[in-house]
DNA sequence: CGCGTATTTGAGCATCATCAAGCGCCGTGG
DNA sequence: CCACGGCGCTTGATGATGCTCAAATACGCG
């Protein structure tokens, strides 16, 4: 894992994550106390247990949270893109670890620094308050969908959602709106969906002979969004 | 649906709920804002679309918070036991409907008033904050059930969820901690657990055979704790 | 007591899981 | 350049868990 610093002024998630709260000589003044790091793909970031002594934001890349039972059953139980948030403020230990699903960055503060900002700047609180009452709907969105959705609607809309987060590559084209990189694999969709890996195949299966998307690769190009919503049921 | 006033000083779940990070005499103050309204069992509390203009701790009874597909599948989220908190403080529009599951007493706060402690209070804020994660967590974990537990493990999980938040009616007793009264229908356990009403009650009748639990009309009685720690896998 | 609703019970079935090959892509090394 | 091997993905056959439909029973309440 590679650190190393950058200035907040180049960041590309500043206007959409926690740091828009503060002030421009906060975040300067702040700046030191933050270091970048690079993960690949499949790395552990934060083990269950114990506790990590920092946060961080997410710039780019996309990470999981997973949760498992004993006898290795897993569960992903949220997912971080860009601009998000990972760390937990109040506790000692966290019931879900965290690992990268493809390449990720990492902006991350130290535990005191970032308990600064809770104490002293109260609209960097209201900022997180409201991303984490959002995150309480997005959870409770995936319960519904884990307690009552099909097979087919799960997959759906589990590709409506990444189609939503995903940064296009060039985001001038028409193209762009319709196509991204996969960041998840099958198993991981699965361990999303709460499914089993050849659930998933078969449903992309059904998905791509209705001509409703097709991939090459990884890519994933949605043909036809309208239906892709009706199969999500949302 | 009733309303009364009542002092804050005599409210049983002062000390666990939000409450606690006010000043007594911001308290008393804030008192006349706020007024107790009552529910009968199966009422219907707040719709899913228009956001109410108020925000409700509980001090008695269990909530619940359902989520809906445009076919009428629906899953229960949430559960809001004594000492909860019920509200969306900056959505204009909520995901999910609230609805008693028994009767239930409310103390709202009109929008104003709590708006203004999230301004004026920075430790109603954070811990307001610390609440929101713990309930993130919650809803991770149920995703975790959601998504990965057998049937039989999804009953046995409610089951403890039920007795570790219910108050039991006489504290002092051994069997207080083994004994409660089931606030949730087949139904609406069914609908909390993502299966059917047939499967649930199929589910107990195995946990009552093999001596775990015992049910007396309404009332649960926990026969053998550790094994039905065991059988939620927890 | 009798009705309406909640719950239980049973029989058959569908969806998704499991088990087992087989395929394709890609990087490695001959 | 191609054979090899590994891994991720696909495909097929079979089976189990939980769903559906249907009916019986229990329960609460007038």
């Amino acid at each position: 894992m590679m650190r190393r610093r950058q200035s907040c002024l180049d960041c590309a998630v500043r206007g959409r994550t926690l740091c828009r709260a503060l002030a421009l000589e906060r975040l300067l003044q702040l700046n030191p106390n933050s270091s970048r790091r690079r993960y690949p793909p499949g790395r552990l970031i934060a083990a269950a247990d114990p506790v990590e002594d920092w946060f961080a934001i997410v710039p780019s890349g996309v990470v999981k949270l997973t949760q498992s039972l004993s006898d290795g059953r897993q569960q992903i139980v949220g997912l971080l893109f860009p601009s998000d948030f990972l760390g937990q403020p109040f506790k000692r230990a966290s019931p879900c670890a965290a690992e990268t699903a493809t390449a990720v960055e990492l902006c991350c503060f130290e535990r005191k620094a970032f308990m600064r900002l809770l104490q002293e700047e109260a609209d960097f609180t209201r900022l997180l308050l409201e991303r984490t009452l959002e995150e309480v709907d997005i959870g409770r969105d995936w319960m519904l969908l884990l307690g009552r959705k099909s097979a087919e609607e799960r997959v759906a809309t589990l590709l409506l959602l990444m189609l939503r987060r995903m940064p296009g590559h060039d985001h001038g084209s028409e193209l762009s709106q319709r196509q991204f990189e996969l960041p998840l694999s099958r198993g991981e969709m699965a361990d999303y969906l709460g499914l089993r890996i050849e659930t998933v195949s078969r449903q992309l299966k059904r998905l791509k002979s209705a001509g409703v998307i097709e991939t090459r690769g990884r890519t994933l190009v949605v043909q036809d969004l309208a239906a892709l919503r009706t199969r999500a049921k949302e």
